[in-house]
DNA sequence: CGTGTGGTGGGAGATAGTGGTAAACTATGA
DNA sequence: TCATAGTTTACCACTATCTCCCACCACACG
């Protein structure tokens, strides 16, 4: 399971280390591709396929079918490990998610997402602001 | 049962020493994450295992599942207790609950929560100040 | 007082993250 | 067709941090 945040810097090659914690987890080959609420998705191969299957049931014919497949899947791309556990992030990624260099990496259940520094901080805040949300889904889950 | 409130020193390495009543139920494996006004819940592995079981049915559609997830599980670390029984820290949620190095560990059933220690004398403070209100619903629910 | 246990601190080796260099490949123009 | 420039890939190197182990101190208890 992918849990956790870490903070890495995208040098100047594109280059980006993931946390050794994950390498085992994620496996040498994984696809990126646009996120919601404009941060990356990383999945390991495994996941992806599982979810392009699940993609291809959905009924083509809706605008709104064809538009999610569009963002989702022409957003994609396979990406190897190096032997240092590094990745390339291609431009257009970057652009869209807004990358300089520091980057969020957050751990979220099978995928792994991806963030500019200081909108996964201005995210946060958001979020953390929403306590009365918070204790209600966790009252859902029975955590509290 | 996991009860009782102990005060201890995260070092300059981020080592924090569990209470030596609780690590036969703890166990080895704990899992630290965000929790609510600002402190930090842990969990025993099965604790944990748990929780994420019932995290896998929420609905992943929706932003506020969205939110909640990364609030939850981007917050969330599992750490090892090591052989004289402390936990790694890590920075991020160090700094989330504010802590410093006087920390609270106070049991909650099945959970344990840190706090810094001001914090939480001062969360103390106006609990104890209401404590006569909450002895009210606590009447109304049939506790007392 | 001696002994055991619990909490704290420090040092040496291992590792993770990052930066750089050199080789290989692509593309472009003469 | 070849040369050259720009880009990419693979490999190597450095340093800060983490991990593991051992030592110490304080307090409790017999």
């Amino acid at each position: 399971m992918l849990i956790g945040e870490y903070t890495h810097n995208i040098d100047a090659k594109k280059r980006l280390s993931l946390p050794s914690k994950w390498r085992k987890e994620l496996g040498t080959t994984l696809v990126v591709t646009r996120g919601l609420d404009n941060c990356l998705f990383i999945y390991p191969l495994k996941e992806w396929e599982r979810i392009t299957e699940k993609i291809g049931q959905l009924p083509l014919g809706q605008a709104d079918t064809r538009g999610f497949n569009r963002f989702f899947l022409s957003g994609a791309v396979e990406v190897e490990v190096d032997s240092v556990g590094r990745i390339l992030v291609p431009d257009f990624l970057k652009e869209f998610a807004g990358l300089t260099t520091k980057v969020v990496l957050a751990g979220i259940h099978d995928r792994v997402e991806m963030w500019d520094e200081n909108r996964w901080i201005e995210y946060k805040k958001r979020i953390e602001a929403q306590a009365d949300q918070l204790a209600e889904k966790l009252g859902e889950i029975g955590v509290l």
